[in-house]
DNA sequence: AAAATAATAACGAACGTCCGTTTTTTTTTA
DNA sequence: TAAAAAAAAACGGACGTTCGTTATTATTTT
Protein backbone atom coordinates (compact mmCIF):
# COMPACT_ATOMS: atom_id res chain seq x y z
CA UNK A 1 0.00 0.00 0.00
CA UNK A 2 3.02 2.11 0.15
CA UNK A 3 4.63 3.83 -2.68
CA UNK A 4 8.50 2.98 -3.09
CA UNK A 5 10.49 6.59 -2.36
CA UNK A 6 11.83 7.69 -5.24
CA UNK A 7 15.27 8.74 -4.64
CA UNK A 8 16.65 12.05 -5.45
CA UNK A 9 18.98 10.22 -8.48
CA UNK A 10 15.75 8.74 -9.94
CA UNK A 11 13.85 12.24 -9.75
CA UNK A 12 17.02 13.84 -11.46
CA UNK A 13 17.29 11.48 -13.99
CA UNK A 14 13.90 11.98 -15.28
CA UNK A 15 14.31 15.73 -15.21
CA UNK A 16 17.71 15.10 -17.51
CA UNK A 17 15.11 13.26 -20.04
CA UNK A 18 12.03 15.61 -19.60
CA UNK A 19 14.94 18.35 -20.83
CA UNK A 20 16.45 15.95 -23.43
CA UNK A 21 13.10 15.36 -24.61
CA UNK A 22 11.73 18.80 -25.35
CA UNK A 23 15.21 20.00 -26.86
CA UNK A 24 15.60 16.92 -29.54
CA UNK A 25 12.01 17.24 -30.36
CA UNK A 26 12.62 20.94 -31.71
CA UNK A 27 16.14 20.59 -32.69
CA UNK A 28 17.20 16.94 -33.22
CA UNK A 29 19.48 14.92 -32.10
CA UNK A 30 23.11 16.34 -33.52
CA UNK A 31 20.87 19.94 -32.77
CA UNK A 32 20.87 19.57 -29.36
CA UNK A 33 23.88 19.81 -27.38
CA UNK A 34 24.82 18.24 -23.94
CA UNK A 35 25.33 21.65 -22.72
CA UNK A 36 21.80 23.16 -23.20
CA UNK A 37 20.18 19.28 -21.75
CA UNK A 38 22.13 20.11 -18.53
CA UNK A 39 21.10 23.98 -18.28
CA UNK A 40 17.49 23.21 -18.63
CA UNK A 41 17.65 20.10 -16.54
CA UNK A 42 19.08 22.61 -14.25
CA UNK A 43 22.24 21.25 -14.04
CA UNK A 44 25.96 21.46 -14.87
CA UNK A 45 27.66 19.57 -17.45
CA UNK A 46 29.30 16.90 -15.17
CA UNK A 47 26.26 16.40 -13.38
CA UNK A 48 24.51 15.15 -16.31
CA UNK A 49 27.03 12.40 -16.69
CA UNK A 50 26.52 11.24 -13.30
CA UNK A 51 23.33 9.71 -15.12
CA UNK A 52 23.92 9.18 -18.52
CA UNK A 53 27.18 7.77 -19.79
CA UNK A 54 26.76 9.61 -23.33
CA UNK A 55 24.83 12.05 -25.03
CA UNK A 56 23.01 8.39 -27.02
CA UNK A 57 22.35 6.59 -23.50
CA UNK A 58 20.03 9.72 -23.12
CA UNK A 59 18.21 9.30 -26.40
CA UNK A 60 18.20 5.32 -26.12
CA UNK A 61 16.11 5.89 -22.50
CA UNK A 62 14.35 8.82 -24.02
CA UNK A 63 12.97 6.62 -26.95
CA UNK A 64 11.86 3.34 -25.10
CA UNK A 65 10.06 5.06 -22.49
CA UNK A 66 8.25 7.70 -24.83
CA UNK A 67 7.55 6.25 -28.27
CA UNK A 68 4.40 6.09 -29.51
CA UNK A 69 3.28 2.99 -28.63
CA UNK A 70 2.76 3.74 -25.76
CA UNK A 71 0.31 5.46 -26.40
CA UNK A 72 -0.88 3.55 -29.05
CA UNK A 73 -1.19 0.02 -28.12
CA UNK A 74 -3.18 0.78 -24.56
CA UNK A 75 -6.29 2.81 -26.51
CA UNK A 76 -6.66 -0.03 -29.20
CA UNK A 77 -6.27 -2.52 -26.44
CA UNK A 78 -8.87 -0.42 -24.74
CA UNK A 79 -11.06 0.19 -27.83
CA UNK A 80 -14.80 -0.90 -27.61
CA UNK A 81 -17.09 -1.67 -30.73
CA UNK A 82 -19.84 -4.10 -31.85
CA UNK A 83 -18.91 -4.40 -35.07
CA UNK A 84 -15.69 -4.48 -37.03
CA UNK A 85 -16.13 -0.70 -38.27
CA UNK A 86 -17.27 0.75 -35.83
CA UNK A 87 -14.54 -0.36 -33.40
CA UNK A 88 -11.82 0.43 -36.18
CA UNK A 89 -13.74 3.81 -36.30
CA UNK A 90 -13.50 4.22 -32.74
CA UNK A 91 -10.12 3.14 -32.34
CA UNK A 92 -9.16 5.80 -34.49
CA UNK A 93 -11.22 8.66 -33.11
CA UNK A 94 -9.32 7.65 -29.63
CA UNK A 95 -6.41 7.41 -31.25
CA UNK A 96 -6.75 11.03 -32.65
CA UNK A 97 -7.58 12.07 -29.31
CA UNK A 98 -4.62 10.72 -27.65
CA UNK A 99 -2.01 12.68 -30.14
CA UNK A 100 -4.02 15.35 -30.30
CA UNK A 101 -2.44 15.83 -26.95
CA UNK A 102 1.22 14.70 -27.83
CA UNK A 103 1.19 15.71 -31.49
CA UNK A 104 4.41 15.53 -31.53
CA UNK A 105 5.29 11.88 -30.69
CA UNK A 106 5.78 10.68 -34.15
CA UNK A 107 8.78 12.46 -34.44
CA UNK A 108 10.64 10.47 -31.98
CA UNK A 109 10.70 7.90 -34.98
CA UNK A 110 11.29 10.63 -37.72
CA UNK A 111 14.58 11.48 -35.71
CA UNK A 112 15.81 8.05 -35.02
CA UNK A 113 15.11 7.32 -38.77
CA UNK A 114 16.83 10.42 -39.56
CA UNK A 115 19.48 10.27 -37.38
CA UNK A 116 20.18 7.46 -36.87
CA UNK A 117 19.09 5.24 -39.86
CA UNK A 118 16.46 3.37 -37.49
CA UNK A 119 19.34 1.54 -35.99
CA UNK A 120 18.04 1.23 -32.25
CA UNK A 121 14.10 0.33 -33.79
CA UNK A 122 14.72 -3.52 -33.70
CA UNK A 123 15.50 -3.29 -30.09
CA UNK A 124 11.90 -1.30 -29.52
CA UNK A 125 10.24 -3.88 -31.65
CA UNK A 126 11.54 -6.92 -29.79
CA UNK A 127 10.22 -4.85 -26.12
CA UNK A 128 6.83 -4.13 -27.91
CA UNK A 129 6.32 -7.23 -29.59
CA UNK A 130 4.57 -9.28 -27.51
CA UNK A 131 2.04 -5.95 -27.02
CA UNK A 132 1.10 -5.92 -30.97
CA UNK A 133 -0.15 -9.59 -31.31
CA UNK A 134 -3.03 -9.27 -28.92
CA UNK A 135 -4.38 -6.52 -31.36
CA UNK A 136 -5.58 -9.11 -33.66
CA UNK A 137 -7.12 -10.17 -31.49
CA UNK A 138 -8.86 -6.82 -30.60
CA UNK A 139 -9.58 -5.39 -34.55
CA UNK A 140 -10.96 -9.15 -35.30
CA UNK A 141 -13.22 -9.21 -32.65
CA UNK A 142 -16.05 -7.75 -33.90
CA UNK A 143 -18.97 -8.47 -35.84
CA UNK A 144 -18.81 -7.70 -39.70
CA UNK A 145 -16.82 -8.58 -42.08
CA UNK A 146 -13.08 -7.76 -42.94
CA UNK A 147 -11.24 -8.29 -46.17
CA UNK A 148 -8.98 -11.18 -45.97
CA UNK A 149 -5.60 -9.48 -44.89
CA UNK A 150 -2.88 -10.41 -43.38
CA UNK A 151 -3.33 -9.63 -39.73
CA UNK A 152 0.24 -8.13 -39.76
CA UNK A 153 -0.12 -6.04 -42.87
CA UNK A 154 -3.62 -4.88 -41.08
CA UNK A 155 -2.16 -3.57 -38.04
CA UNK A 156 0.51 -1.87 -40.47
CA UNK A 157 -2.06 -0.19 -42.74
CA UNK A 158 -3.93 0.53 -39.64
CA UNK A 159 -1.09 2.85 -38.45
CA UNK A 160 0.23 4.14 -41.48
CA UNK A 161 -3.34 5.34 -41.71
CA UNK A 162 -2.58 7.41 -39.08
CA UNK A 163 1.07 8.30 -40.04
CA UNK A 164 -0.18 9.63 -43.46
CA UNK A 165 -2.97 12.01 -41.35
CA UNK A 166 -0.10 13.55 -39.41
CA UNK A 167 2.50 13.97 -41.92
CA UNK A 168 0.55 15.26 -44.65
CA UNK A 169 -0.36 17.39 -41.66
CA UNK A 170 3.05 18.31 -41.04
CA UNK A 171 4.03 18.61 -44.10
CA UNK A 172 1.14 21.18 -45.76
CA UNK A 173 1.99 24.32 -45.12
CA UNK A 174 -0.85 26.26 -43.12
CA UNK A 175 -2.17 28.49 -46.57
CA UNK A 176 -2.58 25.13 -48.16
CA UNK A 177 -3.92 23.12 -44.78
CA UNK A 178 -7.13 25.80 -44.54
CA UNK A 179 -8.51 24.94 -48.19
CA UNK A 180 -8.90 21.07 -46.76
CA UNK A 181 -11.58 21.49 -44.84
CA UNK A 182 -12.00 21.31 -40.85
CA UNK A 183 -13.14 17.55 -41.10
CA UNK A 184 -10.09 15.73 -42.58
CA UNK A 185 -9.76 13.42 -40.72
CA UNK A 186 -13.15 11.94 -40.39
CA UNK A 187 -12.10 11.46 -44.43
CA UNK A 188 -9.02 10.20 -43.61
CA UNK A 189 -11.18 7.48 -41.50
CA UNK A 190 -13.95 6.87 -44.47
CA UNK A 191 -11.11 6.57 -47.07
CA UNK A 192 -9.19 3.84 -44.78
CA UNK A 193 -12.52 1.97 -44.17
CA UNK A 194 -14.20 2.41 -47.67
CA UNK A 195 -11.68 3.31 -50.14
CA UNK A 196 -11.97 6.41 -52.32
CA UNK A 197 -14.03 4.65 -54.65
CA UNK A 198 -17.86 5.07 -54.66
CA UNK B 1 29.45 31.26 -56.67
CA UNK B 2 28.65 35.05 -57.44
CA UNK B 3 30.58 35.15 -60.65
CA UNK B 4 28.94 33.63 -64.13
CA UNK B 5 29.55 30.03 -63.69
CA UNK B 6 31.49 27.71 -66.45
CA UNK B 7 30.79 24.43 -67.59
CA UNK B 8 33.18 22.88 -65.11
CA UNK B 9 31.89 25.15 -62.47
CA UNK B 10 28.49 23.76 -63.17
CA UNK B 11 29.68 20.39 -62.62
CA UNK B 12 31.28 20.93 -59.80
CA UNK B 13 28.74 22.49 -58.56
CA UNK B 14 26.28 19.83 -58.83
CA UNK B 15 29.01 17.29 -57.62
CA UNK B 16 29.25 18.90 -54.83
CA UNK B 17 25.30 18.35 -54.27
CA UNK B 18 25.46 14.79 -55.46
CA UNK B 19 28.08 14.18 -52.49
CA UNK B 20 25.83 16.44 -50.55
CA UNK B 21 22.61 14.74 -50.75
CA UNK B 22 24.59 11.28 -50.19
CA UNK B 23 25.68 12.01 -46.85
CA UNK B 24 22.58 14.28 -45.75
CA UNK B 25 20.48 11.08 -46.61
CA UNK B 26 22.57 8.52 -44.42
CA UNK B 27 23.51 10.80 -41.50
CA UNK B 28 20.72 13.85 -41.56
CA UNK B 29 22.03 17.66 -41.65
CA UNK B 30 23.51 18.10 -38.62
CA UNK B 31 25.72 15.10 -38.87
CA UNK B 32 27.00 15.89 -42.05
CA UNK B 33 30.16 18.13 -42.26
CA UNK B 34 31.34 20.61 -44.76
CA UNK B 35 34.88 18.23 -44.53
CA UNK B 36 32.94 15.18 -45.58
CA UNK B 37 30.83 16.98 -48.30
CA UNK B 38 34.09 18.52 -49.65
CA UNK B 39 36.55 15.11 -49.37
CA UNK B 40 33.30 13.25 -50.98
CA UNK B 41 32.88 15.70 -53.97
CA UNK B 42 36.53 15.59 -54.70
CA UNK B 43 37.51 18.92 -53.37
CA UNK B 44 39.22 20.70 -49.96
CA UNK B 45 36.74 22.35 -48.11
CA UNK B 46 37.75 26.21 -49.30
CA UNK B 47 36.84 24.67 -52.98
CA UNK B 48 33.36 24.45 -51.84
CA UNK B 49 32.62 27.71 -49.98
CA UNK B 50 34.20 28.60 -53.74
CA UNK B 51 30.22 27.62 -54.88
CA UNK B 52 28.02 27.78 -51.78
CA UNK B 53 28.02 30.70 -49.80
CA UNK B 54 27.10 27.96 -46.53
CA UNK B 55 26.10 24.63 -45.54
CA UNK B 56 22.42 25.78 -45.55
CA UNK B 57 22.76 26.61 -48.68
CA UNK B 58 23.83 23.16 -50.20
CA UNK B 59 21.01 22.19 -48.07
CA UNK B 60 18.72 24.72 -49.85
CA UNK B 61 19.87 23.79 -52.96
CA UNK B 62 19.34 19.92 -53.00
CA UNK B 63 15.84 20.27 -51.45
CA UNK B 64 14.66 22.30 -54.06
CA UNK B 65 15.99 20.44 -56.56
CA UNK B 66 15.67 16.61 -55.63
CA UNK B 67 12.34 16.75 -53.09
CA UNK B 68 10.04 14.14 -53.84
CA UNK B 69 7.25 16.20 -56.18
CA UNK B 70 9.92 16.58 -58.97
CA UNK B 71 9.73 12.50 -59.29
CA UNK B 72 5.91 12.01 -58.24
CA UNK B 73 4.41 15.31 -60.47
CA UNK B 74 5.63 14.16 -63.40
CA UNK B 75 4.59 10.18 -63.00
CA UNK B 76 1.00 11.89 -61.78
CA UNK B 77 0.56 13.80 -64.93
CA UNK B 78 1.85 10.89 -67.70
CA UNK B 79 -0.50 8.43 -65.85
CA UNK B 80 -3.45 7.22 -68.27
CA UNK B 81 -6.21 4.83 -67.70
CA UNK B 82 -9.88 4.50 -68.49
CA UNK B 83 -11.74 4.22 -65.91
CA UNK B 84 -10.78 6.38 -62.29
CA UNK B 85 -9.85 3.30 -60.60
CA UNK B 86 -7.33 1.95 -63.04
CA UNK B 87 -5.72 5.18 -63.00
CA UNK B 88 -5.08 5.20 -59.56
CA UNK B 89 -4.33 1.88 -59.58
CA UNK B 90 -2.08 2.73 -61.99
CA UNK B 91 -0.46 5.75 -60.55
CA UNK B 92 0.26 4.08 -57.46
CA UNK B 93 1.85 1.45 -59.13
CA UNK B 94 4.37 3.55 -61.43
CA UNK B 95 4.70 6.00 -58.83
CA UNK B 96 6.73 2.57 -57.00
CA UNK B 97 8.41 2.52 -59.74
CA UNK B 98 9.67 5.45 -59.62
CA UNK B 99 10.50 5.42 -55.88
CA UNK B 100 11.81 2.48 -55.71
CA UNK B 101 14.71 3.60 -57.88
CA UNK B 102 15.11 6.47 -55.34
CA UNK B 103 13.54 4.69 -52.50
CA UNK B 104 15.27 7.52 -50.08
CA UNK B 105 13.44 10.40 -51.66
CA UNK B 106 10.81 10.90 -48.47
CA UNK B 107 14.07 11.03 -46.54
CA UNK B 108 14.29 14.81 -47.73
CA UNK B 109 10.94 15.93 -46.05
CA UNK B 110 12.02 13.82 -43.00
CA UNK B 111 15.18 15.76 -42.39
CA UNK B 112 13.39 19.21 -43.28
CA UNK B 113 11.02 18.23 -40.74
CA UNK B 114 13.33 16.81 -38.35
CA UNK B 115 16.27 19.53 -38.20
CA UNK B 116 15.09 22.36 -39.62
CA UNK B 117 11.04 22.38 -38.36
CA UNK B 118 9.78 22.45 -41.74
CA UNK B 119 11.44 26.07 -42.15
CA UNK B 120 11.94 26.15 -45.81
CA UNK B 121 8.80 24.32 -46.71
CA UNK B 122 6.48 27.30 -47.47
CA UNK B 123 9.01 28.35 -50.00
CA UNK B 124 8.83 24.85 -51.59
CA UNK B 125 4.73 24.71 -51.73
CA UNK B 126 4.83 27.76 -53.29
CA UNK B 127 6.94 26.90 -56.38
CA UNK B 128 4.90 23.41 -56.61
CA UNK B 129 1.61 24.64 -55.96
CA UNK B 130 0.90 26.01 -59.56
CA UNK B 131 1.70 22.44 -60.44
CA UNK B 132 -0.50 20.53 -58.08
CA UNK B 133 -3.57 21.87 -59.63
CA UNK B 134 -3.42 19.67 -63.05
CA UNK B 135 -3.54 16.84 -60.65
CA UNK B 136 -7.13 16.94 -59.81
CA UNK B 137 -8.05 17.07 -63.74
CA UNK B 138 -6.13 13.89 -63.88
CA UNK B 139 -7.43 11.91 -60.95
CA UNK B 140 -11.18 13.22 -61.53
CA UNK B 141 -10.51 12.24 -66.03
CA UNK B 142 -11.54 8.59 -65.91
CA UNK B 143 -14.48 6.68 -65.81
CA UNK B 144 -16.50 5.44 -63.08
CA UNK B 145 -17.49 7.37 -59.51
CA UNK B 146 -15.27 8.89 -56.99
CA UNK B 147 -16.47 9.50 -53.36
CA UNK B 148 -17.46 13.21 -52.82
CA UNK B 149 -13.71 14.06 -51.81
CA UNK B 150 -12.88 17.45 -51.43
CA UNK B 151 -9.96 17.84 -54.49
CA UNK B 152 -7.32 18.74 -52.38
CA UNK B 153 -8.09 16.13 -49.64
CA UNK B 154 -7.98 13.71 -52.69
CA UNK B 155 -4.59 14.56 -53.50
CA UNK B 156 -3.36 14.56 -49.78
CA UNK B 157 -4.94 11.40 -49.35
CA UNK B 158 -3.10 10.16 -52.55
CA UNK B 159 -0.18 11.33 -51.43
CA UNK B 160 -0.50 9.90 -47.90
CA UNK B 161 -1.38 6.63 -48.92
CA UNK B 162 2.46 6.71 -50.16
CA UNK B 163 3.96 7.69 -47.22
CA UNK B 164 2.14 5.20 -45.06
CA UNK B 165 3.11 2.28 -47.37
CA UNK B 166 6.94 3.59 -47.24
CA UNK B 167 6.90 5.00 -43.33
CA UNK B 168 5.86 1.88 -41.89
CA UNK B 169 8.53 -0.09 -44.18
CA UNK B 170 11.02 2.24 -42.68
CA UNK B 171 10.01 1.66 -39.32
CA UNK B 172 9.50 -1.80 -39.37
CA UNK B 173 12.70 -4.28 -38.63
CA UNK B 174 13.69 -6.40 -41.04
CA UNK B 175 12.28 -9.59 -38.45
CA UNK B 176 8.77 -7.80 -38.74
CA UNK B 177 8.90 -6.86 -42.43
CA UNK B 178 9.15 -10.74 -43.82
CA UNK B 179 6.37 -12.01 -41.97
CA UNK B 180 4.11 -9.47 -43.82
CA UNK B 181 4.71 -11.45 -47.49
CA UNK B 182 5.58 -9.99 -50.78
CA UNK B 183 2.96 -8.37 -52.33
CA UNK B 184 2.16 -5.70 -49.43
CA UNK B 185 1.76 -2.81 -51.82
CA UNK B 186 -0.51 -4.38 -53.79
CA UNK B 187 -2.36 -4.75 -50.35
CA UNK B 188 -2.28 -0.98 -49.69
CA UNK B 189 -3.86 -0.07 -53.10
CA UNK B 190 -6.64 -2.46 -52.57
CA UNK B 191 -7.39 -0.67 -49.02
CA UNK B 192 -6.84 2.70 -50.36
CA UNK B 193 -9.20 1.95 -53.28
CA UNK B 194 -11.95 -0.04 -51.73
CA UNK B 195 -10.91 0.12 -47.39
CA UNK B 196 -10.43 -2.30 -45.32
CA UNK B 197 -13.83 -3.79 -45.05
CA UNK B 198 -15.44 -6.58 -47.08
C1' DA C 1 22.70 8.19 19.84
C1' DA C 2 27.14 9.66 18.10
C1' DA C 3 30.93 8.93 15.27
C1' DA C 4 32.97 6.83 11.38
C1' DT C 5 32.47 5.28 6.91
C1' DA C 6 30.65 4.59 2.51
C1' DA C 7 27.84 5.86 -1.32
C1' DT C 8 25.64 9.18 -4.08
C1' DA C 9 25.03 13.67 -6.40
C1' DA C 10 26.64 17.68 -8.29
C1' DC C 11 30.21 20.83 -9.42
C1' DG C 12 33.57 23.48 -12.45
C1' DA C 13 37.48 23.30 -15.18
C1' DA C 14 39.87 21.18 -18.73
C1' DC C 15 40.74 17.88 -22.55
C1' DG C 16 41.37 17.05 -27.50
C1' DT C 17 38.59 17.11 -31.56
C1' DC C 18 35.76 18.73 -34.91
C1' DC C 19 32.78 22.34 -36.48
C1' DG C 20 31.47 26.16 -40.10
C1' DT C 21 33.69 29.82 -42.01
C1' DT C 22 37.31 33.06 -43.74
C1' DT C 23 41.57 34.40 -45.73
C1' DT C 24 45.52 33.69 -48.44
C1' DT C 25 48.05 31.34 -51.90
C1' DT C 26 48.51 28.40 -55.91
C1' DT C 27 46.87 26.22 -60.09
C1' DT C 28 44.00 25.92 -64.02
C1' DT C 29 41.40 27.77 -67.70
C1' DA C 30 40.03 30.84 -71.45
C1' DT D 1 47.65 37.41 -68.62
C1' DA D 2 43.50 38.17 -66.31
C1' DA D 3 39.74 35.66 -64.34
C1' DA D 4 37.96 31.61 -62.32
C1' DA D 5 38.64 27.47 -59.65
C1' DA D 6 40.79 24.90 -56.28
C1' DA D 7 44.06 24.17 -52.57
C1' DA D 8 46.07 25.28 -48.23
C1' DA D 9 46.14 27.21 -43.90
C1' DA D 10 44.13 29.25 -40.17
C1' DC D 11 40.23 31.19 -37.18
C1' DG D 12 37.37 31.19 -33.01
C1' DG D 13 34.05 28.60 -31.08
C1' DA D 14 31.33 24.64 -29.78
C1' DC D 15 31.26 19.87 -29.26
C1' DG D 16 31.11 15.34 -26.26
C1' DT D 17 33.60 13.61 -22.72
C1' DT D 18 36.69 13.07 -18.64
C1' DC D 19 38.65 14.57 -14.51
C1' DG D 20 39.52 15.68 -9.57
C1' DT D 21 36.97 17.49 -6.05
C1' DT D 22 33.30 18.77 -2.89
C1' DA D 23 28.92 18.81 -0.83
C1' DT D 24 25.05 15.88 0.52
C1' DT D 25 22.75 11.42 2.10
C1' DA D 26 22.76 6.84 3.62
C1' DT D 27 24.76 3.04 6.09
C1' DT D 28 27.50 0.91 9.43
C1' DT D 29 30.10 0.72 13.59
C1' DT D 30 30.84 2.14 18.25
Amino acid sequence: MHEELTRKGEQTQSRIMEAAYVLFMSQGYHGTSMRQIAQRAGLTLGGVYAHFASKEEIWKAVLFERHPYHTILPVLRATEGKTVETLLRNAARRLVGELEKRSDLLHLMFIEIVEFNGMHLPALYEQIAPELTPLFDVIQAGEGRLRAIPPLLLVRSFLGFFFSYYITEAMMPPSLRSLMGEDALEVFIDIYLHGVMA
